[in-house]
Formats: C-alpha cells, sequence, structure tokens
DNA sequence: AATAAGTTTGAGTGATCACTCAATAAGGAA
DNA sequence: TTCCTTATTGAGTGATCACTCAAACTTATT
C-alpha cells in the first residue's frame, strides 16, 4: 500500500482545530480525527503526544489567530473605538467572516469542561483572561485618543465588550437569520462607539 | 442482598439533571448516572428508556424550573420590569441563587450538540425560543404598564435581555469573584430600570 | 399460603474508546 | 548498492461505552 505524504503540521493542526470546534472535546473520537487529518492513530500520537495535547495545541491556535485578527483590526482602523467596533461587525456576518457558524472554541471549551479535564478548563479561562487583556489594552488606547469620555474604565468596559462578544456568537451558533445577526452586531458596535464624545 | 427503595423519578431526575448539568451529555457516563441516582442499569433504562430520553427529560425539566422562576419572580414583584431587574440579580449570587456555579444548562446544552445530536440540540434552541418568548411577554407587560419609552421594541428588549443573561451566567462558571458578578448583575439590572421613563 | 403482577438486579453484550508497537517504507550518507 | 535514521502503518491492546435480560425479589390479591 502507497505511503501518505508526510503529514503537514500546520494542515493537520487546521483540520484538527475546525473539528474539535465544532464537536467538542468530548464527542470528538479519534476515529474522527483520523479521518479529518488524513493520518493513521500512530501518526497522530507520533506528532501529537495524545488526543488531550492535540486538543490544547487546537486552542492555542485557535487564540493565536482571533487575536492576531484583533490586532490587525487595530492597525488598519484608524481608531481604536473603530476597530473595536468593525471586530464586533464581523462576527455578525458569519457566512464570510468565520469558517462556520459556531460560538467562539474557547467559550465552549470552557462551558463543557470540569474538574476532569482541569488542564483543558484552565487553559480556557486562561485564553480568556487574555483575550480580556487585550481587549483591555485597546480600550486604553482609545483612552489615550480621547475616544472614551472623562472617567471611563477601560478594565470594565473591556470586559462588557467581551460579554457582548461572547453573546453574540452564541445567537449565531443559535441560528438565529442573517438579518437580525446584522442588527444586533451593528448595534453593538454603534453603542460602542457612541462612547466617543461629540 | 438488599433491594433499594423503589425509584422516586422526581428526586431521580433531580440528580440526573445536575450531573448533566455540570459534565454535559457526552462527557456524562451510565456509571455516573448509576452512582447519581442511585440505580442500576437495568432501573435506569426501565425508567427512562435510553441515556437520550433521561437527558431530554432533564432538560425540559431545567427549562420549566426557570420558566417557573422567572414567574414567580413576575408574580411577586410589583413591576414586570422590576421583576426582571431582580431575576438577573439572582444569577450574580450564584452562592445562594442556583444550585451550582454553572452557566445555563440550555445554552450549554446548545453548545456542544452537532448534528449527530439533532434532537438534543432541537430542543435547547426549542427551549431558549420559548424562554425568550416569555421574556418578551413580560417586557410587553413592562411596556402596557407605561414601564418603557415610546416606540420601544419589546421583541428586540427581550433579546438582548436573554443575552445579557447568557453573557451573565457565563461569567459565572468562568469562576470570577463574588463583588465582580454582583457588579455586573447590579450594572445589568440597572440598565434596564433605567428603561423606564422619568 | 399460594399465586400473579410488577420491579430491581447486576453480570454480561458487542461496539467503540484512546492508545501502542513491531513491522514496513522512505530518504540520506557512504 | 548497503546501511542507518526517521516516519508511517494498521491490526491489536485493555478499558469503558451504552445497553439488555433472565433471574431474584417485593407487593398485592386470593
Amino acid at each position: 500500500m502507497k505511503r501518505a505524504d508526510p503529514y503537514n503540521r500546520d494542515t493537520a493542526l487546521d483540520a484538527a482545530m475546525t473539528l474539535f470546534w465544532r464537536k467538542g472535546y468530548h464527542a470528538t473520537s479519534l476515529k474522527d480525527l483520523e479521518a479529518a487529518l488524513d493520518m493513521k492513530p500512530g501518526s497522530i500520537y507520533a506528532a501529537f503526544k495524545s488526543k488531550q495535547a492535540l486538543f490544547l495545541a487546537t486552542l492555542e491556535r485557535y487564540f493565536l489567530d482571533n487575536r492576531q485578527s484583533l490586532r490587525t483590526m487595530v492597525a488598519e482602523q484608524g481608531s481604536p473605538l473603530a476597530a473595536l467596533a468593525e471586530f464586533m461587525r464581523k462576527f455578525g456576518c458569519p457566512g464570510e467572516a468565520g469558517r462556520s457558524n459556531q460560538a467562539c472554541m474557547v467559550v465552549k471549551t470552557m462551558l463543557d469542561t470540569t474538574e476532569a479535564d482541569r488542564v483543558i478548563g484552565d487553559a480556557a479561562r486562561d485564553y480568556l483572561d487574555q483575550m480580556g487583556d487585550e481587549f483591555t489594552s485597546v480600550f486604553r488606547a482609545a483612552e489615550r485618543a480621547g475616544e472614551l469620555p472623562p472617567g471611563a474604565d477601560p478594565d470594565y468596559l473591556a470586559h462588557r465588550y467581551q460579554m457582548n462578544l461572547t453573546a453574540l456568537r452564541i445567537e449565531v451558533q443559535r441560528g438565529r437569520n442573517q438579518a437580525h445577526l446584522a442588527r444586533l452586531a451593528e448595534d453593538l458596535a454603534r453603542e460602542l462607539e457612541a462612547l466617543r464624545p461629540a
């Protein structure tokens, strides 16, 4: 029998991420992964050590992708506040924006993890914290740019922003129609921009 | 060997609900259920037919409990808007309010269900819709009571309310400290009450 | 006490779980 | 070519999965 091409770590991780994102850690079996990665069990274990280690690698990748996406948005947009608004809007058009109509993988992971999978749950919480810090620093940049009213609390605003983003993305997975999601995202974006002093 | 007392459907359902709520459908095994319900596999299957049917029964129970809790709140509070605010506040004190520091079971269920568990996912989405309808009717009552500004959209307000509630409860499971959660819930409650015309 | 009807029991079912490893194949150095 | 190292293979591991059923037990009726 023919041998498969030597595996490409990036491609494999990407396929695993998509699968884990959609099905979740517990519902994804090695059989599923073998099919998605087009690798035999031995190769998967040689490359990634264990199902849990592979999952953690995909979760890190997901987090890094999202953080990079936000940073790019901040670099492209003229203002920090506009970047946050645009980042929010992106998730209102799941057909164009994301790979799929799924809620945030990190949130999904945190929600179906217990003490039994402490390592995974801790990783998810840590990424949520890091993403929160990222939002905070963008709000701080907005503050320095005079885009926030005096006395605004960047940390609190970041927290509320993250909650709204999470909720919006859950609505996406809930299967709301496109128009509804777009309006929701637009409203959330405008509420953000309404912070800017006149 | 001694026989166990004949099972009590209510007690058993309650124990199963707590377990499924915490661990999720996929991560909960029959072994876990046997221990939690103190029933042997045969008894469980005689009483509930299958793991999936048992899960669906607990999900329905969870939904009915929550809806009842909201209705009671509306009946107790003087005004519909105050009831919604108080209902929100309740979830900011997870120690007192709920059975556990978990996010909403219906949301958790929707998020870790795929096409493979269509029945379960559909049930979760249906309960989310029904709970949304419930919120809508409370907002409509608020409108009739003159608690909403002219032109307010009860359907949209209900939707936003549900999103905020979902996000708050995810923060609870995220493990935020009590003070933070209380402030969050209080802020959300006040934003609601701020709708009331002066 | 004897019988009938209805529950509970728990060892056991085949299937699937995450995972292993001896055999095999490919590429590089001589 | 021959040897050596590294990667891939896939049948097979014991454990656990959801689930079954004939036997044992309890209660109700006679």
